[in-house]
DNA sequence: TGTATTTCCTACTAAACTGATAGGAATTAT
DNA sequence: ATAATTCCTATCAGTTTAGTAGGAAATACA
């Protein structure tokens, strides 16, 4: 399941991305518009910054925006740094690896195929959409 | 991620597919083999007897043993008993749909298109899958 | 310079979930 | 009878989740 603070950053990148302006986008506004726990979100939006997807400025009039273009920004990215690995299984994860204890062989392990292959199709659904697909209205 | 519970789970059903014969297979048997507690497969085997996979035998040469052949099992059932809903949101979920309290217009919720996405191919592969296929060596 | 506004940072917490463990009852083969 | 096995209920420690609390740091603007 999809925890919480992927779904809220995802809605909170969305709203970024729909009203960019002059000003960066605020916090405040993105909880209430999107009924999200400000304290949350804020949180989260920090992460998202210091993952590189957002910069900030402090102060009046301050807050959030995107520092690359909506299309060159894949959800592979974000769901990695939001959610955490996209595989089910360690054992068939790209970007966090790691063997299982009690499996001998990798080859062999009926969960292991059945998993990389649930990867390899949600993965080419998370390379294949870029934050600009994702927010289209 | 995947629960230690869903991936015993399998790692049993497999072995029970495999070593099915004259007497039903032993918790104790599989627990040793597949190196799963065994009080903890116990509990899990009972749930897929609960869910009508597997029928069970007390007393001595005692066991499991599976109640529908193996190509007539798919996945989606096996994941929904052990893992519960396939869907990344409820609210793309067949068997466990419920609206998002945050959420106004579904049709317009972007996280709502894309796991649709996610949970259609993830369904269509648990769905052309059976248990044979899945134990197939 | 002062004040309001905003992000930034750290720490804490309640509730739920996960991955077990413990102990024994019920059933069955021999 | 007894040994082996499933069945059932309860408990538990550790982790994760979804926040909350409080204030520090930076900025705009009067």
């Amino acid at each position: 399941m999809l925890s919480k603070k992927t779904k809220y950053g995802l809605k909170a990148l969305t709203y970024i991305v729909r009203h960019e302006g002059e000003n960066p986008v605020q916090v405040g506004e993105i909880a209430k518009f999107e009924q999200i726990p400000q304290k949350f979100l804020e949180s989260i939006l920090l992460t998202l910054r210091k993952s590189g997807f957002l910069g900030s400025k402090k102060g009046k009039n301050g807050g959030y925006y995107l520092l690359k273009e909506p299309k060159n920004i894949l959800m592979t990215e974000v769901m990695r740094v939001l959610e955490g690995p996209i595989a089910m299984v360690p054992c068939v994860s790209l970007n966090y690896y790691e063997p299982c204890d009690d499996c001998p062989d990798e080859k062999t392990c009926s969960v292991h195929k059945l998993m990389l292959k649930v990867r390899d199709n949600t993965l080419d659904i998370f390379r294949n959409t870029t934050l600009a697909d994702f927010s289209k209205v």
